[in-house]
RNA sequence: GUCCCCGUAGCUCAGUGGACAGAGCGGCUGCCUUCUAAGCAGCGGGCCGCAGGUUCGAAUCCUGCCGGGGACGCCA
């Protein structure tokens, strides 16, 4: 990355211009190369100058002389300067731009990679809902953005794995299973009242309905008896398939389906519970057992066993993430949970680290939740407490892509307010089309040109040397971007920057558009060169589009 | 009470240490005989919640306060 070249340039200049004694042999910063917002400050800029001045005892603009006098020569650079109060400004030759060009056309999706994970293996784990009833909108979210992180960090050089964590133990599926069975009696004409903290959604009615048909009467048990097991089961897989079938609609694909009965059947859980012991963080009070939080800086325990005997959510989730780092092996593991999961976050943390995993190794998104509503009326989203807006609903009424495009236009840090009825009269002017639009005109052009006597798609004849119109080169710039945004969301794991960076690459190419004419019989050299720029757009287009998993439209 | 997130244009949100603060939507005005007008150009719109502090430089970092959301369970 052009970058990348220029901050090795800039390191490189401030070592010799030491050796030259026109700079203190202090400890240089870390070189950062920023973009500056307006554009007569050049492609890129640092602001070295500024930060060594005081330690150098020197004014920052002298420092700039001295560091682009001692700058390594680049075809790329064409122009350096040093402004006021001491920035050092890049300005990139157009000729090596157009010429980019080609290399993004020889690149095709490959050109968004960035070295940053350098093949270590990354597990990134989402949704991750409950059999226990439909995904939400909510759970869109965590979908759309699970997703696109695993595709953005594959970009940056990771071995990634996604992964759908579900309950099929514990005691919401107990509670699941005596609710189903209560709506299975009742279409008998038992009295048998839903369970106080039961899931009292309708949709355990239609469950209870597929139960008849499938089992007729066969799972009625003599009064009083506890709900057979094989019902439970059978609702739990119903709601499974459900839950595939949304995501797969929504074009999220899972690379593992990890069952928490799994953690104890491969002994994970007594594993992690010897391991925790030993170090003297198990502690038994109240008939409980408890996970000593306190030593390690926590205001209070957590329980890990109850007094029941049965494990909490908590040990099987340390569980879980031995598993995750000690069985398979996962350099690094990111966890996307809801904001309501926040009080979780500092004991499986701790728990970690007391396993010998570094912090850094384990990174926790916690994202704020989603609050539904249709004009003033706010809709329920809990599973446990009445109807829901399901996942399936939204797709339907806005579109899967601009659902996609919508949640992850926000930041995981920001609560969202989602309004049905805005969303739905919203859809059709959604950012998503403009994005969209853009990849469907340039493949009417490159259609345009086949019919034209330009000849078929032969792009590659192009003599990308006759790009040099302003709208040509600030679509070039910003075709360029990508690698760098990608590397940045690796970094930073925030994708909400994609739909930003679609929208202005569609910007520069729309521009592009109105002031020059691609398809011109009479230029037939300056429209081969364009093709190839429009080609190489498209394509660029194509690849943002698709890390967000989102459809690549020629036609609209 | 403690902890986490948020407060930026009429609305929805980007920007989290740099050089005159941005986008989309909404409002107003223009532009289709020419590769898709789901497009383009222009106009209007802001004590960046408030008060201090750190810094050459703060929407961005720190402290306090105000307002909104969430968590504090032997639920997940």
């Amino acid at each position: 990355m052009i970058k990348d070249e220029i901050a090795r340039m800039v390191e490189e200049a401030a070592t010799r211009a030491q050796e030259a004694g026109e700079l203190p042999a202090i400890a240089l910063p870390e070189i950062v190369i920023e973009r500056p917002q307006r554009s007569e400050h050049g492609d890129y800029a640092t602001s070295l100058p500024l930060r060594l001045a005081r330690a150098a005892q020197a004014n920052p603009l002298d420092l700039g002389q001295a560091l682009v006098r001692r700058l390594p020569p680049s075809d790329a650079v064409e122009r350096v300067e040093v402004l006021p109060p001491g920035f050092v400004n890049f300005h990139l030759s157009e000729s090596w731009l157009a010429r980019q060009v080609d290399a993004v056309l020889e690149a095709g999706a490959a050109f968004a990679q960035a070295p940053v994970g350098q093949g270590q293996k990354v597990q990134v784990e989402f949704v991750s809902a409950n059999p226990t009833g439909p995904l939400h909108a909510g759970n869109g979210r965590w979908a759309a953005l699970g997703s696109t992180l695993a595709r953005v960090l594959q970009a940056a050089g990771y071995r990634v794995e996604t992964e759908y964590y579900f309950n099929d133990a514990g005691s919401q599926v107990d509670v699941f299973a005596r609710t189903l069975y209560a709506r299975y009696q009742q279409l008998f004409g038992r009295e048998a009242p839903v369970p106080e903290d039961g899931y009292v959604g309708s949709y355990m009615v239609d469950l209870a309905e597929q139960a008849r048909e499938r089992f007729g009467e066969a799972m009625l048990r003599p009064q009083g008896e506890p709900a057979p097991e094989e019902l439970g089961r059978f609702g739990m897989e119903q709601v499974m398939d459900w839950i595939r079938r949304d995501l797969t609609d929504l074009g999220v694909h899972f690379d593992h389906w990890y069952r928490e009965q799994t953690v104890y059947d491969a002994g994970h859980f007594d594993k992690v519970m010897a391991l925790l012991r030993e170090k003297g963080l198990i502690v038994e009070r109240e008939g409980a057992v408890w996970f000593a939080t306190s030593q390690l800086g926590a205001d209070k325990d957590e329980v890990v066993v109850r007094s029941s005997n049965l494990p909490t959510y908590l040990a099987t989730d340390i569980g879980y993430h031995y598993d995750k780092f000690f069985v398979r092996d996962f350099h690094r593991v990111i966890d996307i949970w809801g904001a309501d999961h926040q009080g979780h976050v500092r004991p499986l943390q701790l728990a970690a680290e007391a396993m010998g995993i570094q912090p850094e190794r384990l990174n926790i998104i916690i994202g704020q939740l989603v609050t539904l509503r249709r004009g003033e009326e706010v809709l329920k989203i809990s599973k446990r407490s009445g109807d829901i807006i399901t996942l399936r609903e939204v797709m339907d009424e806005v579109g899967r892509d601009a659902c996609l495009f919508f949640f992850l236009s926000r930041s995981a840090d920001a609560a969202i307010d989602f309004d049905l009825e805005l969303a739905k009269r919203q859809s059709a002017e959604n950012p998503v089309y403009y994005v969209q639009y853009a990849h469907a005109r340039i493949a009417g052009i490159l259609n345009h040109a086949g019919e034209s006597a330009l000849g078929g798609g032969d792009v590659a004849g192009g003599d990308t040397s006759l790009l040099t119109h302003p709208a040509e080169l600030a679509l070039i710039r910003k075709m360029l971007l990508l690698p760098e945004l990608v590397e940045t969301i690796a970094r930073t794991l925030e994708p909400h920057h994609l739909p930003y960076y679609a929208q202005d690459l569609a910007t520069a190419f729309h521009d592009f558009y109105e002031k020059c004419r691609v398809v011109d019989d009479d230029s037939p050299e300056l429209s081969r060169a364009r093709l190839k720029l429009v080609a190489a757009a498209q394509s660029v287009l194509a690849t943002t589009l698709g890390l967000m998993g989102m459809s690549t439209p020629d036609r609209m």
